[in-house]
DNA sequence: GTCTATATTCGGATAGAC
DNA sequence: GTCTATCCGAATATAGAC
């Protein structure tokens, strides 16, 4: 009999491996052997699951844009006044940072890399679903205020990959919350 | 006599076709080759201007962390109010968006590569310039402000390599002005 | 082990300055 | 016309993929 293993499950785990490995040294530096070693398993078993390098590059899209959206932003309580909301909103990003650092660098990544399939644009679904996410807790009109704090929120994690002792999640989130007492508060 | 160019200038000339070349490829995927063919000259050319690929890249870093910094900022006149300064910060950030956007990939992948030579961390010093340039505008108390103008600029250039239309610099001018009419404007 | 592709070298060719 | 900094690109040594 041959051994049994859950494909999806497995392949979701090695694409989890993958993303660690791709965000830290860049799509283009990275081979299929280093991938193999780093993450554990043969360059066979890699290729067993994926028909190449771009193959795993791609579903590696899907698989974490949807689960950083989720990591970042799926637990955000509900009924917060915006003004509370904002220091939730930063507190989670500040909580999920590695990953979103990761998702990050490799979503510039790809969109220099644009790949030769045709993908079905996973970055810009995800950009989506963050701004969408921000937006439920912040309500504001035309989402202008929503789309600064998304703005403010990738810059920062920028920021601190550039100089990492340079910006701190705190000191943003005073100033940010000065953009909901405009009418007064209680 | 012999033949003769003005060295320093031809080499800046060089670094500035280079930078282009390498913020659309990232520093991993660059080969000499590549880049002699690209820049338009041969290897034995990049050769006598530069010791050896490593040169090439931490001189690109000081070339280009400076003159981004004097292009972006560098003719923001003074005296105009906190408020107005925001907008003329934000009209030139979106003039500068082409370089300021390579500079900031370029920085991100040096980052990843940390590369060989002991850098003098150009990156560092460039961040600051900007912070301080914009600081000495928005002139806020403990600069909190000055640095969130910051992430939000850099994030609005990142998201709009992520999803190019999803976000307009005037988008996030109404927002920011806010934050300066605290105590009344006349 | 084989082989592709890379960084770097080197001897000759070129092109202005005098 | 002479001279030499500048420029070229095939050749070399070598690392790393498979």
């Amino acid at each position: 009999m041959p051994k049994i293993v859950d494909h999806d499950a497995y392949r979701a785990e090695l694409l989890e491996r993958a993303f660690t490995f791709f965000a830290a040294h860049g799509v283009a530096a990275v081979t299929m052997r280093g991938l193999a070693r780093e993450i554990g398993v043969s360059t066979g078993t890699l290729y067993h699951y994926f028909a190449d390098k771009d193959a795993i590059f791609e579903q590696m899209g899907g698989h974490v844009a949807a689960r950083s959206v989720e990591d970042a932003l799926g637990g955000i309580p509900e009924g917060a006044t915006p003004a509370e909301s904002v220091e939730t909103i930063v507190g989670f990003v500040e909580a999920a940072e590695p990953r979103l650092r990761s998702f990050m660098l490799l979503a510039l990544d790809q969109r220099r890399h644009p790949g030769t399939t045709g993908n079905h644009d996973v970055i810009t679904r995800a950009m989506a679903s963050f701004e969408a996410a921000i937006r439920a807790q912040v309500a504001d009109e035309g989402g202008l205020v929503a789309s600064l704090v998304l703005s403010a929120m990738l810059g920062l994690i920028a920021r601190r990959v550039l100089v990492p002792e340079s910006v701190e999640y705190s000191d943003h989130v005073a100033v940010l919350r000065r953009l909901f007492v405009e009418r007064g508060e209680s």
